[in-house]
DNA sequence: GTTATCTTTTCTGTATACAATCTTGTTGTT
DNA sequence: AACAACAAGATTGTATACAGAAAAGATAAC
């Protein structure tokens, strides 16, 4: 693997993880140390970020890994409304539907599973991102799944920043249990109205997490 | 300006301009020596084009000017469906009512100009360049708006490759100016339902023009 | 005490040199 | 004649050195 990739790998993680948390300044010489890779491919790593909206360029002080927000995180949601809603009408109409009506099954035996505790909210976590690979085998369209896979990078790293209880993982689960229903149905009507409804109900869940999260970060601060 | 800025640029231009055509190798010795800037930032503009999908890198050959074919004119147009949909909503209920109804004056008074032939065109591609500017400042999610301009980067790309006619170009006016007067009158859904109704018809517009264009080529070839 | 300017230092942007990998052409063998 | 292996060439990926610009700090003047 080149040392360009590992270095972007890498510095997402950590990004997505919080372990560089919003407004942390990244120098070149600094990183590139760090990573143990020379500045040339660090900087390939930086661009590509950059372009991913992960980081911004401040002119002079260097890069910095870019802000969030209640407002980006509405930004976000509207982004995904009208991308995600598109991708499950297309789903509903070209998917095989032998493989959604399996996932169907795979979310209703996974329930009791998402409400025992901390083991749960992976099994949930597994079953999105079948759900995600699923969309995006069913769509054919390149060019939507690589738009999709920032959007989904930059909702994990929200995700990461508050963790949600078990009754709401299952709330979700059973949200996106219909959408699954109505593309394994054909049903494209249902599914673009189904993600609709998800995507809202998610955005309130999100919303109320992540201003507990600032909440309390800013308690800490006082 | 630096020069990874200029080559990006450059390359951009020509590429949307058609003048790099798709299939197009391009060697980094060859285009740093060609563009008179040196490897290093040449890959920076090479990696910023394959980010926004107009070049492939292949593994070994170097990077290819990404293909454009029928099939990717669909796939562009059901992103832009998701994406303009949203942000046409978006726009109606947040605008400056104001500056939309100033639109929707400049689109009565340029009609009988697109059709007087040659420079016609051109003010109905600087209308719809300000058409999109009034979107982007309208929908205040920069987010949506870095997504939407490279959508409209393809956009350029695809309508260089099959100009239309004045007739269609007239159509596609009219088409336009009810979303702009959906917007102006802050009615979300029928915005967004003009705007599926204009990109259906562009789309299919759009689609017979890349269909002489590559029937005439072939015929070229043959 | 404050402000302005100059100097020092750090950081970014670019060029180039080197190493490793992949391609392609040629030669030899079956 | 066809296929495989090897060698020569080209091309990509990485490191590093250098130049230019910008920021921070210190010193001096008002």
């Amino acid at each position: 693997m080149r040392a360009s990739d590992r270095a972007y790998r890498k510095l997402l993680d950590e990004i997505v993880a919080g372990e560089l948390p919003a407004g942390t300044v990244l120098g070149e010489v600094e990183q590139s140390e760090r990573l143990g890779v020379s500045r040339t491919p660090l900087r390939e790593a930086f661009n590509r970020l950059a372009a991913d909206g992960m980081i911004n360029a401040e002119p002079g002080r260097g890069v910095v890994v870019s802000q969030l927000s209640l407002e980006t995180v509405t930004e976000l949601y509207e982004v995904r409304e009208g991308l995600e809603e598109q991708a499950a009408r297309l789903a509903a109409q070209r998917a095989d539907k032998e493989v959604f009506k399996k996932l169907w099954d795979e979310f209703e035996n996974s329930k009791s599973l998402i409400l025992g505790g901390e083991l749960g909210a992976n099994v949930f976590y597994e079953l999105n991102a079948k759900f995600d690979d699923a969309i995006d085998e069913a769509i054919q369209n390149p060019y939507m799944v690589t738009t999709l896979k920032n959007v989904r990078n930059h909702m994990a790293r929200v995700r990461k920043l508050a963790r949600s209880n078990p009754a709401r993982l299952l709330e979700a689960a059973s949200e996106t249990q219909l959408i699954v229903e109505a593309i394994a149905t054909g049903d494209a009507a249902l599914a673009a109205h189904a993600t609709h409804v998800h995507l809202h109900k998610s955005h309130s869940r999100v919303s109320a997490a992540v201003r507990e999260q600032l909440a309390k970060l800013n308690k800490e601060v006082a």
